[in-house]
RNA sequence: GCCCUCGUAGCUCAGCAGGAUAGAGCAACCGCCUCCUAAGCGGUAGGUCGCAGGUUCGAAUCCUGCCGAGGGCGCCA
């Protein structure tokens, strides 16, 4: 509707010869004296045309085209021109929704380009965290959107499987199957303590018994300190070092496989339980093999945007704008995680994504500028890339803040939260905030049954609709005549007219949340549709005698139905038909 | 020290690319079920939009400075 009436204005503009002048906006007014909506084009332009702001305004609406969707158009304040919308306007969205069904809200907006969006991709170190929640409910959420609105979507999982982290969870694995064997020891402070060590680990020992099993005094035997008297990275390297030579690499590459694929087996079952699913799990190690790599250093050496200081190899980052140089190739010959960032960017662009879309925790801000330089220096445009930021959750239990600690292996898992709020709830409420927005989730609240619940809310309209068409079946009344019976026109109450007004709002909001990457607009949105909902309810009732009027009532009713499915669906949230 | 994000009602937050008297939900107070789920609805009260300047017809929204909160500044990933 917004854009039929940008049309109008535009070709009246056209008809009175004006140019120069700034885009048309059209908004929704928010005072209904003000009508439906309106536009502030003469005050934007007046000084390009010339005139005074009302004198624009008043030869706009002369040249305005007629047309069937305009009840009235009106001048008002300093300059604005308000349009009221004709009630078939309105009622006409009552089928075109019910036909359209889940394609409601949904277009052709992204004409099918390509986007990567690339979420989560935690570590495959441990068990995903209510950290990781967050970025996986959102990610998800504005992949889902994206994809309403007519993109090409790919969601990806970046699998950080290789580098040191994996060697220590290897280590940290094998060391406990020794302690499992008999073997006494001190465990490392700087290894992975959580619990599913001890399952993986205890995996290893029950199908292949002692097979593995070395005296630990052998593995332990010139190993520096650890910490805290020690060193305990150099305690942690030395022990990863020796566990390489005494297993020998056929064996230790069997632990370290054993250990990742349990990992991501677990996280890939984890965000398909929370409606997570992605196209592609993209593997960090087959990257290096393939030698993307090396080929992006390369390609940047070429390119002068590197030299060579204390043994390692720098990029010149400070030259795109970053605040210092970083390493792409350390002393010891080893690349840099950034390294293999570039070249996978590098490859994600070479894929032929259109635009690239990372969701990252807002502590990996400094990141973004390196990033970017390094896309620049190798010919590429950093603008299209987009790095969105979430910032950290926090817990409240009680009114208290849950502590966490990741370090002694004390945090809550997403599978936790699952478990104790419902996938529904965690989805609503990880998205219900803007995503640099810090988020307090009351744990106590999304558990909650009540009215303060936005997610039971929004849910309970949905069930309670169900409810009104199970009762008219009981009673025998015909829910379901043809169209040639219906009488929409008999929807005359304000709370219809609300209504009506809030679900021709749907595609709009879709729109904005998917382009600005804010579903919790959606959220919003939700809980607004289902409150007029509610009002209505209870102002009046639907299963009247009046046939002709329950049907008109029973339309409008399923259409809110159908609106609230598709956006509950947009945020992987269920809307049950029973509650 | 430098950089990023945030600062709106007692609390948690909206405010859509500046627009017409600042909005919700909790919490507080007052009401509504012989009637489609009261997991609901209506009403009252509550804010100099952190502070100070600037930009213009017009600023919670844009710019600058200050104050406050969180985060980031590795040859870690």
């Amino acid at each position: 509707m917004k854009a039929e009436l940008r049309n109008l204005v535009t070709r009246a503009l056209e008809d009175m010869g004006l140019e120069g002048l700034p885009a048309v906006q059209i908004e929704r007014a928010r005072d209904p004296r003000h009508g439906d909506y309106a536009t502030n084009i003469a005050l934007v332009g007046a000084k390009a045309a010339g005139m005074p702001a009302r004198d624009l305004a008043r030869r706009l609406v002369e040249a305005l085209p007629d047309s069937p969707l305009l009840a009235g158009v009106e001048i008002a304040g300093p300059g604005f021109v308000n349009f009221r919308l004709a009630a078939d306007a309105y009622l006409s969205l009552v089928p075109r929704i019910l036909e359209a069904g889940p394609a409601f809200g949904t277009s052709r907006l992204g004409q099918g380009r390509r986007v990567q969006v690339e979420f989560v991709s935690a570590n495959p170190t441990g068990p995903l965290h209510v950290g990781h929640g967050r970025g996986a409910a959102y990610g998800a959420t504005v992949a889902d959107l994206l994809a309403a609105v007519g993109f090409d979507v790919h969601r990806e999982y970046y699998v950080n499987d290789a580098g040191r982290q994996m060697d220590i969870l290897a280590t940290s694995v094998w060391l406990r199957y020794l302690e499992l064997c008999g073997e006494e020891l001190a465990f490392p402070s700087n290894a992975y303590r959580g619990d599913y060590v001890w399952d993986i680990a205890a995996g290893l020992h029950r199908d292949h018994g002692d097979a593995y099993r070395h005296p630990a005094a052998e593995v332990f035997r010139g190993v520096p300190a650890d910490g805290p008297e020690g060193d305990k990275e150099a305690h942690i390297d030395a022990l990863i070092a020796h566990t390489k030579t005494v297993l020998g690499e056929p064996r230790y590459h069997f632990v370290f496989e054993l250990a990742l694929n349990t990992l991501v087996d677990d996280i890939r079952d984890d965000l398909e339980r929370f409606g997570v699913v992605y196209d592609q799990w993209y593997s960090e190690r087959a990257l290096v093999e393939s030698g993307a790599v090396n080929r992006a250093i390369e390609c940047l050496r070429e390119a002068g945007h590197t030299y060579l200081r204390a043994g390692a190899l720098w990029f010149r980052s400070t030259a795109f704008g970053d605040e210092k140089d970083r390493v792409l190739v350390r002393e010891n010959g080893q690349t840099t995680y950034f390294a293999s960032d570039i070249a996978y960017h590098l490859d994600k662009l070479e894929r032929g994504f259109e635009r690239v879309i990372d969701v990252w925790g807002a502590d990996h801000h400094g990141y973004v500028p390196r990033v970017k330089a390094a896309l620049e220096a190798l010919g590429e445009s950093p603008d299209r890339l987009d790095v969105l930021l979430v910032q950290f959750a926090v817990l409240y239990r009680g009114g208290e803040k849950v502590q966490m600690s990741t370090r002694s292996g004390e945090f809550v898992t997403l599978r936790q939260l699952r478990k104790e709020v419902g996938r529904d709830a965690a989805r609503f409420f990880y998205v219900m905030r803007k995503c640099e927005q810090h988020l307090d989730f009351d744990l106590d609240l999304a558990r909650s049954q009540s009215a303060d619940n936005p997610v039971y809310y929004v849910q309970y309209a949905h069930a309670r609709i169900h409810s009104v068409l199970a009762q008219g079946a009981e009673k025998g009344l015909s829910l379901e005549p043809s169209p040639g019976t219906t009488h929409l026109e008999r929807l005359v109450e304000g709370h219809e007219q609300a209504l009506l007004k809030d679900l021709a709002r749907y595609p709009e909001v879709v729109e904005a949340a998917a382009l600005d990457h804010e579903p919790h607009l959606l959220c919003h949105y939700l809980r607004e549709l289902a409150n007029a909902f509610h009002t209505y309810y209870n102002a009046h009732t639907f299963l009247v005698e009046d046939a002709a009027l329950r049907d008109a009532r029973i339309k409008l009713i399923l259409a809110v139905a159908q609106v609230l499915r598709n956006g509950l669906g947009l945020l992987g949230v269920s809307a049950p038909e029973h509650m």
